[in-house]
DNA sequence: TTTTTGCCTCTGG
DNA sequence: CCAGAGGCAAAA
């Protein structure tokens, strides 16, 4: 396991006047590809500047990052200096090399997409952000889930304070969600899933507080069990949440693009078969299978190869 | 078990 | 203008 080293903390070589108050990290792109992971269709609140810079919510925090071929500066607000933050946020305790080379072994044809997208982490979100977030991924594109997600903060949401004169929000807590009107969430562009997000954040609500993030320390089978029995989660969706809210690495989200990789990679005689419940299964599985307990990870690369055919991503 | 259909709304053919 | 977008649930 790769560990930064004086926390992040180092300070290399003169920085530029304007990064001055900035700290430091030495980790270097390929391990780390900050602006490919934050686009990459698994958070989307994060705003980037002409300058190249990076704000974004974390928790009840501001991050500010700037990116750079050999390490990026960061800052945390309103209290600075959490390292500890960005080291948890981007998995940084995660050997990127060693499952590269595992998953080599076992796909060689996954070679290319490492590749391309050298660097893509899986982030270690906010339970709750998360889990509401991916309720508006049903049916639905990247560019219309941020409008979305970013309206629902906003309209919702604590400010977590001011930086160049622009608010940043905290995401809604479950009470808030609970009592939104739908009507607001429809304007919001909610659609049909509108309904289900009230109903959800109701469904938290009736639990103990926590209930969310204990279903991190379960096994990710009966975590992904428990999220199916809400009203509007299928196993998809269920999926994105174990791995994207709750940490359980070994989920791959099956959505429409996986299957059809799926189907080319593994079951051509599965092609043109819609994706029912037993083959969303099956196919979850022969992921799992093949790339072990970090499955999920190597499912994000294959995902931006459907996503975004055509692009590569270096700084 | 599987396929079909409706659901909000925006975008790319 | 239509089909499809990181689906889901109800119905047959």
């Amino acid at each position: 396991m790769h560990r930064a080293g004086a926390p992040g903390l180092s300070r290399s070589g003169k920085p530029p006047e304007s990064v001055i108050s900035l700290n430091w990290s030495d980790i270097p792109q390929n391990r780390l590809n900050i602006p490919l992971t934050l686009t990459s269709g698994q958070c989307f609140r994060w705003e980037q500047t002409p300058e190249g810079e990076w704000y974004g919510a974390v928790g009840n925090s501001l991050v500010r990052l700037k990116p750079e071929e050999a390490g990026f500066w960061w800052e945390t607000y309103p209290e600075p200096g959490r390292w500890d933050l960005i080291h948890r946020y981007f998995a940084l305790d995660v050997d990127l090399e060693g499952l590269y080379a595992q998953w080599r072994r076992r796909e060689p044809r996954i070679a290319p997409s490492l590749r391309r997208w050298a660097g893509l982490r899986i982030l270690r979100q906010e339970a709750q952000e998360a889990f509401f977030a991916f309720h508006c991924a049903t049916c639905n594109t990247v560019v219309k889930i941020t409008r979305s997600v970013r309206a629902l903060a906003q309209r919702y949401g604590e400010p977590i304070c001011d930086l160049n004169g622009k608010t940043f929000y905290r995401f809604p807590d479950v009470k808030r969600l609970s009592d939104a009107s739908e009507r607001a969430l429809r304007e919001d562009l909610w659609g049909f899933r509108a309904p289900r997000v009230i109903a959800s954040a109701r469904h938290l609500r009736m639990q103990e507080p926590g209930w969310l993030e204990s279903l991190r320390e379960r096994p990710y089978r009966e975590a992904h069990a428990e999220l199916m029995r809400l009203e509007g989660i299928g196993a998809k969706v269920a999926d994105c949440i174990c791995l994207f809210a709750l940490w359980h690495d070994e989920a791959t989200p099956i959505d429409t693009h996986l299957w059809k990789i799926a189907v080319e990679l593994y079951r051509p005689d599965l092609r043109g078969r819609s994706l029912t419940p037993a083959l969303y299964q099956s196919a979850a599985d022969l992921f799992r299978d093949r790339f072990g307990a970090y499955a999920g990870w190597a499912q994000q690369y294959l995902f931006l190869d459907a996503l975004n055919a055509g692009r590569t991503y270096t700084t």
